[in-house]
RNA sequence: GCCCCCAUCGUCUAGAGGCCUAGGAUAUCGCCCUUUCAAGGCGGUGACGCGGAUUCGAAUUCCGCUGGGGGCACCA
């Protein structure tokens, strides 16, 4: 990846967990993150949270790359890139926060816990049951050393909590104004797990810290681990970054988007025939307006108009109605030697024709998606025996005609391109309709005879790839 | 249960006190165009959650309620 080389104080990163394909609300996260660097002269950081070993596969990181690059959303450092703030992949940096907690351990802002998953589980029960919330309730704050050797003696291993200081947090965002924390809500929190790798919240700060963030732009999903977040940077002694937090994404049901909602991964709008540049247009287009009402927009508009500061603050529903939509408008937008290439995987057994760029042209109107593109180019196969709905516009004895004066014509043409198939359509419909018959009355009789069916591409189109000589033996065939 | 966020057509949104008998997009319905299916053009249906307060005047400000969502993990 390249950056941008005018980079200059704004840093802000993406930071997906690799337990998963990417999600369509991560990739709109990625995307403000990216619209807001670009903007901006900033840098934009990927950092792979996989602190989690259980859930966390290198596999699905590759992907979530593979996808972001598809999407057209590239970084300036990350895990692919020799960047000064690396390493990128939180399991790489364990060292660092090590030393962090070191830090907050020596200077008695962190404290060992020994308290088992077991007990953790019966406190919150507790809590949950006499209507309190659930926070841990401070056993191990104030153990004595003699306490503490007592149970390392046990071969207890400590996790490590952060001592929530007893003040209000305050802190700015850029969507919501001022927020203000009770401190009585947290409760001290796990920054080290007992096998000694850093949680969650812990390894955000440190990194976000050590890596020079100046705005974290995250999901609302975020706006209450923020106040931890605050916390920790204070105590810590770094500077706290500017944070904005945008709305969820919704699914049909006003839920958080997820699994159950259906396809909720971008590789699944890849697969089903999205286009990369439709995703980013649409997901651009869920909390924000264009000022103008223009809303088919490529990703040079978008750079051009968005501003992160408009976005609105409430969740918006995914509608695949909308999305479908603007699939067909980017369709019909897409260089067609680009649609081209995109379409070869969603229609194999054309691909190779080399009529293949004038059939994907010819169905463009008709699709929504390219895993439309088999069905519309059916007709472009093997002739169909006429159903009996079809078949009276061969037999009637106008049809008759058509078909022999089409044969007639045929024979004594050249066949070059689409301009002489549409000359020639031109001229079998211009002679019937001279004698008083309607459009549909002479080229339906073509259509069906060429193709057994009612539906398909522009007759000019179906002659050319099907070429003169077919053409000629399906019109006798009848 | 506690904390936090949010609240305009089904959906995405415009609207920052009078320009709003609330605008656009999508979906839906109808008409036109059309060799088919589409695409396109034109038009219709359709929303300020409720209650107070402030004001000459509120979708727009304030409070309460209701509703929806999120968080409260040795997940991220």
């Amino acid at each position: 990846m390249t950056g941008s080389n005018m980079q200059n104080s704004i840093r802000v990163r993406f930071a997906p967990s690799p337990t998963g394909k990417l999600h369509l609300g991560s990739a709109r996260t990625a995307l403000f993150n990216w619209l807001f660097a670009r903007g901006q002269d900033g840098t934009l950081i990927l950092r792979i949270e996989d602190t989690d070993p259980e859930r966390s596969k290198r596999s699905l990181e590759d992907s979530i790359l593979d996808d972001l690059r598809w999407l057209g959303l590239d970084w300036d450092e990350g895990p692919d890139t020799c960047g000064a703030h690396g390493p990128y992949r939180q399991r790489e940096r364990a060292e660092t926060y090590r030393v962090h907690s070191q830090r907050l351990l020596g200077e008695g802002k962190a404290y060992p816990c020994y308290c088992t998953l077991e007990e953790l589980e019966e406190k919150k029960r507790q809590a949950m049951a006499a209507g309190r919330t659930p926070i841990y309730d401070g056993t191990c704050r104030r153990l004595s050393e003699e306490e503490r050797r007592g149970r390392e003696l046990q071969g207890l291993k400590p996790a490590i909590r952060f001592r929530v200081p007893d003040h209000e947090i305050f802190f700015e965002d850029l969507l919501h104004g001022s927020m203000r924390f009770s401190p009585d809500v947290i409760g001290d929190f796990i920054i080290v797990r007992s096998d000694g790798s850093a949680g969650f919240n812990f390894s955000v700060v440190v990194d976000d810290a050590t890596m020079g963030i100046s705005h974290v732009i995250r999901g609302e999903d975020h706006l209450t681990n923020t106040a931890r977040h605050v916390l920790l940077f204070e105590a810590l002694g770094y500077a706290v970054p500017l944070y904005l937090h945008h709305s969820l994404l919704l699914g049909p049901d006003g839920s958080k988007m997820s699994k159950r909602h259906g396809a909720t991964a971008v590789p699944d709008y890849r697969e089903m025939g999205y286009l990369p540049q439709t995703l980013i247009n649409y997901l651009a287009l869920l909390s924000w307006s264009p000022p103008a009402e223009k809303e088919v927009l490529d990703k040079d508009e978008l750079l051009r108009l968005f501003d992160i500061g408009d976005l609105s603050p409430s969740p918006a529903v995914f509608d695949k109605a909308k999305l479908d939509w603007l699939n067909s408008k980017h369709l019909h937008m897409a260089p067609l030697s680009e649609l081209v290439r995109a379409a070869g995987r969603f229609a194999p057994e054309w691909s190779d024709n080399p009529h293949f760029p004038l059939m994907v042209e010819s169905v463009l109107d008709n699709l929504v998606t390219l895993s439309d593109l088999p069905r519309y180019l059916a007709p472009f196969g093997p002739a169909e025996v006429p159903t009996e709905q079809v078949a009276h516009w061969v037999r009637s004895e106008s049809g008759r005609a058509v078909v022999e004066k089409a044969i007639d014509i045929l024979e004594n043409r050249d066949l070059g391109g689409l301009e002489d198939a549409k000359q020639i359509i031109a001229e079998i419909k211009r002679d019937f309709m001279e004698k008083g018959l309607k459009a549909r009355e002479v080229l339906m009789p073509v259509r069906v005879a060429l193709t057994g069916k009612d539906k398909g591409p522009p007759l000019p189109y179906l002659l050319v790839v099907l070429g003169l000589e077919e053409s000629i033996s399906r019109l006798r065939e009848l």
